[in-house]
DNA sequence: TGATTCGTTGCAACCGGTTGCAAAGTCCGG
DNA sequence: CCGGACTTTGCAACCGGTTGCAACGAATCA
């Protein structure tokens, strides 16, 4: 049925090492036989089987990209960045859909038959653990949108969510909002924890009754602003854990009848492609999605060739996307 | 390094194909045999390579999921669908990014050289002729989205967008709609044609200048609009070919101070999730995502055990979800 | 007890490539 | 024209499973 290795030799007179050599670059054939071989393999359409190629080398040039967010927009645009950097460089990416699964084993053991070459754990929720079991079973893993700890067990790459919360305390600060409060995602998530304890750091005894969402949707930012408001006024601003929350929340507050701006701000984060929708226009903190994707991938691939290095936390710096959501500086 | 068929054999006793079998079922093992072979897997953390078992059964239950749409937050939904679809049915999900790529060569190479036992077009912008490549190719190929033929050349599984079409128009007229037109999607898509056709089929002279968006984006809807108000007074209602191109154009017509749906009316075409968002709340025809991909999975899977059957057109009939865009029925 | 049947098991070949090794071939200077 | 150095080539073993075939043992039947 599919032509082989053989086939090709056989047609081209040589051995099926020679075929071998000419797929593999740095292989010693000669011009003649190159020549040869690769006629032959485009008259017979001849495309190597990367898995009979993976069995002896050891290397699929897979990579699992396992992920549990299927209902924030955000990770559309992380899934576009992932695929096409993973093949810009030559690799597959196997997905692995958690879809609310939190055990790890399962999703090891598949990519350990697949023999993938390395894992991404994509998910600002799962625990270190979850990335650290991929580990234990031999399996190159970094952790994007993890969180950095003091002693990474795996290689992480994200942002400081601490620094992020007081970089939307002072934010709000500056814009003279005196009672604040934080819309975070789920509670247990170390990432909603620490980007609490930034924003309780830079705003001190402004911080008015927090809550968190159930999840990083829409219906759970709203539904939280809606708990919010059950319990009195708002607060003159809110810094959200997430983008899709903010939208919720402002959703929520327009709703009861609270302008935005006007009456309350908001503050987002990641900077999702919809926040700059004109309709939304949502001041949020950028979250540099392409700079922690290019790292993941880059960290992936060297430690497949040194899986020994030592576990590597890589930080990257947010910053503040004016647009729409919050009152102008004084 | 990783552990094998062979050291599971030696360590309980037996031979190879003793463990192969206990890890195929259907084959004959004594119950004394696959107790031990069991237990001195899972003392060892023994796991079969798909990669191996792949090359010498043929079915490596890896297939291919192309898709060139990373924009329109739909294919979120789709993806989740999909991955989820397939690993329920013990198939790993190989994920090609096409980023504007419309030869398929590139990919149909690709899939082949990882033997995918089956590959999906997901896109209702590309030409029948892409998924036909794969076909070609001798892989078992379903297009997904896609449009009906006449003459169908690969399994198609979509809606019937004429239909689609025809519905609009009639969901208009039925609100008193005297002027109407449609904001589509890139004009070349024939998933586009058919909707225009079917809308002008239904509306007839009431139809007005339409156009045609470069992307199903939001970018391009709000643009789209926006040529369209620079060109006179808006019509009184639109059918836009999408709902994140629904979105952009309501922003564009609010933005020019056009009311929706007081002024304009706006009917979508996907009933995606944001389009069930309290701040967003657009009417729109509802494509049932979840059968179209379920239809696609088990299509794909019935093709790879019977690749000798007649390609076959799969169409889900759609529905209007009543929301806030469209004035009530007089 | 001997013949027959059936389930279980191991051997060995095979899936489609890769690669170390040694033989063969090429090119050079002397 | 010869010896040595370097390149090209094929052989054969291997990667980790699967599977047809024949041998084996146990159970069944006469």
């Amino acid at each position: 049925m599919a032509v082989t290795l053989k086939d090709v030799a056989l047609r081209a007179g040589v051995s099926r090492s020679a075929v071998s050599r000419t797929f593999t670059d740095g292989a010693s054939v000669s011009a003649r036989t190159r020549e040869a071989v690769e006629r032959v393999a485009a008259e017979l359409g001849y495309a190597p089987s990367a898995l009979a190629s993976a069995l002896s080398t050891g290397r699929t040039k897979l990579i699992g990209l396992v992920s549990s967010n299927f209902h924030n927009p955000i990770f559309l645009e992380i899934f576009d960045l992932f695929t096409r950097g993973l093949q810009d460089r030559g690799l597959r990416p196997l997905l692995v859909n958690l879809s609310g699964e939190t055990d790890p084993q399962a999703s090891v053991r598949m990519l350990r038959q697949y023999s993938v070459d390395g894992v991404i754990v994509a998910s600002s929720t799962l625990p270190p653990s979850f990335a650290r079991a991929f580990k234990d079973a031999g399996l190159p893993v970094v952790h994007s949108f993890g969180r950095r700890t003091t002693k990474p067990e795996t290689h992480v790459v994200g942002i400081d969510n601490v620094e992020c919360g007081r970089m939307a305390a002072r934010t709000l600060l500056a814009r003279d909002y005196r009672t604040i409060a934080f819309l975070g995602g789920p509670e247990s998530a170390s990432s909603t924890q620490d980007r609490l304890t930034g924003f309780r750091e830079g705003a001190g005894p402004l911080v008015v009754p927090s809550i968190f969402a159930a999840s990083y949707s829409f219906e759970a930012g709203r539904a939280a602003m809606q708990t919010l408001l059950s319990w009195g006024p708002p607060a003159q601003a809110y810094f959200c854990g997430d983008d899709v929350l903010s939208i919720g929340a402002i959703s929520a507050l327009r709703d009861a009848g609270h302008d935005v701006p006007t009456d309350v701000g908001v503050i987002g984060l990641n900077d999702m492609e919809i926040a700059g929708w004109a309709n939304i226009d949502l001041t949020t903190i950028h979250q540099p999605v392409a700079d922690i994707i290019a790292a993941s991938i880059e960290l992936v691939v060297s430690t497949v060739t040194a899986p020994d290095c030592l576990p590597e936390a890589r930080l990257f710096s947010c910053h503040i996307v004016e647009r729409g959501t919050l009152r102008p500086l004084p």
